[in-house]
DNA sequence: GCCGTTTTCGGCCCGACTGTTTTCAGTCG
């Protein structure tokens, strides 16, 4: 039994209580307690045998015995009775937006509601609407919840794929009959969503290697399986293809497969002008010169194509064609080729560029690791510095610091600052952006900080005009270092809120204000797309893992790839900077201007 | 269910918004 498994097992409990209509305040301590254990530093079966769990603040009598109950015995009985009294599927449909416990449990208890198929024909036949507290308003936001789920079954976020596409890489890799394998598609140009993984590879034993590929862990099912091509459905619902070529249509098969099918059409065109022919079997020259040295290789088989021309890798694909290479993530045909052509690619940022991050929570705020456990895991993963970013006092709901917690906390950090070596804690914080774009500490309490990053946590439901007029007014706070995820989305979930975000990108670069690349897998935001018009109106960009917890603060290599695609440069990124650098531009930015 | 102390039960995080209602409950951040 792990911490994390009996926090998970602490928050179904909450939320069940909730389902039940049980105290509220009984359901908060499992949730507090959740957060306690997850704080926890020592190894938590052996607090839980050795009786330390009674130190804990925000674990009793009551939970201590359950927890006692899950490490003996691996069982907790209270939660499989719990369990018992509601269906699996009404749980969920407290993720519809607007749903919540008291509601969810009407549903159950008056209409019989079991999951988001009943609940949407009761809302068709106006059932809904008649009960107490419905109306129509409420069926029409509730199928309308179910709309959205429902069309966003068939995407994935990339950081939601990501490790079961680097343990299906891995796992051909070590196939031995497998000789180069990489994932294609749109997983690998690095798009914050895809619709399927595509994988590419090259063997001798096309056959082997696919009867390996389907019987994999986490293949759930298997959809066609064929000689060189296969599609599984893996767990999860994501579907995968894999295409096997013999080692010398690699290349080829790896840039067909990796797209877009923009920047394909692209490439073919230019093969086309250029008396050459472009698929995923080859670059071939026109026929009529087929009779010219090296045609004795499969090309000339497909006599009608004309002559391959022999490419080892993407990068002689592209030379031939008169390009330099050009990196997955810019291949949206948004200028890249012509770039290629220029040979104006540039040199894009990569996350061991990275020196240190900012926009960090703690277990102070709504975090669970403690800025001890943050600034152990930062100097581990070998940054120079790390920003302290808890939220302000107006994020009640994440437990946002006043000016004396905050008193507290710089206390603190300036006593671990004097531990380090080689490595600095910087202190911010999250300072939220109120409704009139004023914000949530004094100019004196800001001035007290390292850097501010200015965030909008409420009231999304205004116009454009209104949000980009409060933005701007909170940007243009000399102490305003940065403005926060600039556009509130969540990936797969909730829409952006209304901006302009061109006059946001105008403002940050007459303040001097950074913008933030949240990378945060749920966010990543600023969206790539408007990354290189930013950078060409000399906006700096600053890459930050929001994160909750230590293992977040890997976030930042996701952030990177979107930085990629924005076609970001090292330079471009004001996190690649070395702590003494950072330093100054952190004190630059106070001296007004940018 | 936890905590604190006011030693045995009362308080536990706040405010805005929405849709329902006709004065407020539920949800969300």
């Amino acid at each position: 039994m792990t911490k994390d498994e009996a926090v998970a097992k602490l928050e179904q409990i909450a939320t069940l209580l909730d389902l039940r209509g049980e105290n509220p305040f009984k359901s908060r301590a499992y949730r507090t307690a959740a957060r306690a254990l997850e704080s926890l530093s020592e190894d938590f079966e052996s607090v839980v045998r050795e009786g330390k769990l009674d130190q804990v603040k925000g674990i009793g009598e009551g939970i201590r015995a359950k927890l006692q109950e899950l490490v003996a015995t691996g069982r907790l009985t209270y939660l499989e009775e719990l369990e018992r009294s509601f269906p699996a599927g009404v749980v969920a449909l407290l993720e519809i937006p607007g749903l919540g416990p008291k509601k969810v449990k009407i549903l159950w208890e008056q209409l019989g509601i079991r999951d988001l198929e009943e609940l949407e024909a009761a809302c068709r036949s106006h059932r809904v609407g008649k009960l107490s507290g419905f109306g129509s308003k409420t069926e029409e936001n509730i199928l309308a919840g179910i709309e959205q789920r429902r069309s966003y079954a068939a995407y994935h976020r990339y950081g939601d794929v990501i490790g079961l596409a680097e343990h299906l890489v891995e796992q051909l890799r070590a196939h031995p009959d497998v000789v180069r394998v990489s994932m294609a598609g749109s997983f690998r140009r690095g798009k914050e969503i895809v619709r399927d993984l595509d994988l590419v590879c090259s063997s001798a034993k096309p056959a082997a290697v696919m009867a390996a590929f389907i019987s994999s862990s986490g293949v759930q099912r298997v959809v066609n399986h064929g000689e060189t091509k296969s599609s599984v459905i893996l767990e999860g619902g994501l579907a995968c293809d894999l295409r096997v070529v013999p080692d010398e249509d690699y290349p080829y098969a790896l840039l067909h497969f990796t797209g877009s099918k923009e920047h394909n059409i692209a490439l073919r065109q230019r093969a086309i002008a250029q008396g050459k022919k472009l698929s995923e079997w080859g670059l071939f020259r026109e026929a009529r010169s087929r009779f010219s040295a090296g045609s004795e290789d499969t090309a000339s088989e497909r006599e009608s194509e004309g002559e391959r021309i022999r490419c080892r890798d993407e990068a002689e694909i592209y030379a031939k064609l008169g390009l330099a290479y050009i990196p997955p993530e810019l291949r949206e045909n948004l200028g890249e080729v012509e770039a290629a052509e220029r040979n104006e690619i540039p040199r894009l940022v990569e996350w061991t560029d990275l020196r240190g991050t900012f926009h960090c929570h703690t277990t102070a705020s709504d975090g669970h690791s403690t800025l001890k456990a943050m600034a152990e895991a930062a100097q581990e993963s070998g940054l120079e510095y790390l920003g302290i970013a808890d939220h302000s006092k107006s994020s009640f709901q994440a437990n946002g610091l006043d000016e004396e917690r905050v008193a507290l906390q710089q206390e603190e950090i300036r006593k671990r600052n004097k531990e380090f070596r080689g490595f600095r804690l910087l202190s911010g914080t999250e300072c939220d952006i109120l409704r009139d774009g004023r914000l949530d500490f004094s100019d004196s309490v800001l001035a007290s900080f390292d850097y501010v990053v200015a965030s909008v946590h409420a009231g999304f439901s205004t116009s454009e005009e209104e949000m980009t007029r409060r933005i701007i007014r909170a940007m243009e706070n000399p102490y305003v270092t940065m403005l926060g995820h600039p556009t509130g989305r969540l990936l797969l979930m909730r829409k952006p809120y209304p901006v302009n975000l061109e006059k946001i990108i105008d403002c940050a670069a007459e303040t001097g204000t950074w913008i933030e690349l949240n990378a945060q897998p749920l966010r990543l935001d600023l969206d790539w797309r408007w990354w290189h018009a930013a950078r060409e109106k000399g906006v700096r960009c600053v890459i930050n893992p929001d994160a909750h917890h230590v293992r977040e603060l890997g976030f930042v290599r996701i952030g990177v790839n979107i930085a990629r695609k924005g076609w970001l440069r090292r330079e471009d990124v004001i996190n690649t900077l070395p702590l003494k650098l950072v330093e100054k531009a952190l004190r630059k930015k106070r001296g007004g201007g940018g």
